[in-house]
DNA sequence: TCTTGACATAGAGTTTACTCTACATTGTAT
DNA sequence: ATACAATGTAGAGTAAACTCTATGTCAAGA
């Protein structure tokens, strides 16, 4: 299957502007038609997907790019990717783990607002 | 204990600029000595700790403003500043949520990429 | 044929969150 | 008293990641 800018735009949930500026930036490379309109392949498709899963897990776009450039070498860079990757990992546990921790921290302070709310009410009625 | 701008840059790891800025856009209000120098306080350190978290956690600038507004209106906004971190929670939670998706994702995009580099590893030896 | 809508490029503008510069003032050690 | 390091303000500059504008092209329907 091959979609227009607008429909990999609508299957992306991405926006033109963005896909557009994606490629200036070296993160992807669609096909051109005959009349030098982007075709987004399938391939492209599942790519996109795990850019936006990169994107948010933190990476910034400099490095994507990078990877991409490993990527459009193919084969002779397979380790370079996923040395890339298992840094990538350690990065996003260290991401959830800060994230869980403040989780924790933020239960607490709910908690603590919780009781001072009631405190506060109390203090009125009396 | 009260603390000069440079002795709370290095206990809070926040760099002098950011803290100024921090105070420009209403995050933080330390008291001024008589020479106008700021003095913070243990308590303002007790707060930046948790703009810290507020940060890390996604929450840009302009809400924990809000934020340090209410607090700063006191006991009367309990109840708004509970309602603000028990939506924040949520998005807290959606976000370790979709992190530990991409978690899993990534762990099997490993191990797809140490079977490839065996396969190719096989293939140049055979 | 004419019009309209999607697409093309190049480049400017926006937003967020800093980060730095210039220059004036103050506190402190000699 | 003097030097100098830390601090003050105001405002400019930076980086990242979009987002939009201006202008031009092209294919398809009325």
């Amino acid at each position: 299957m091959e979609y227009s800018i607008g429909d990999f735009s609508k299957l992306t949930g991405l926006g033109i502007h963005t896909l557009r500026y994606y490629e200036q930036e070296g993160l992807i490379a669609p096909e051109r038609n005959s009349g030098n309109r982007r075709c987004y392949s399938d391939k492209d498709l599942t790519w996109i997907e795990f850019i936006k899963r990169l994107k948010d897990t933190g990476m910034p776009i400099k490095e994507i790019k990078h990877y991409a450039e490993l990527r459009a070498a193919g084969d002779p860079t397979l380790s370079d990717r996923m040395e890339m990757l298992v840094q990538h990992r350690k990065a996003l546990n260290e991401q959830i783990a800060r994230l869980q921790d403040h989780k924790i921290k933020l239960d607490e302070k709910i908690d603590f607002y919780r009781n001072e709310i009631k405190r506060t009410q109390n203090n009125v009625s009396s």
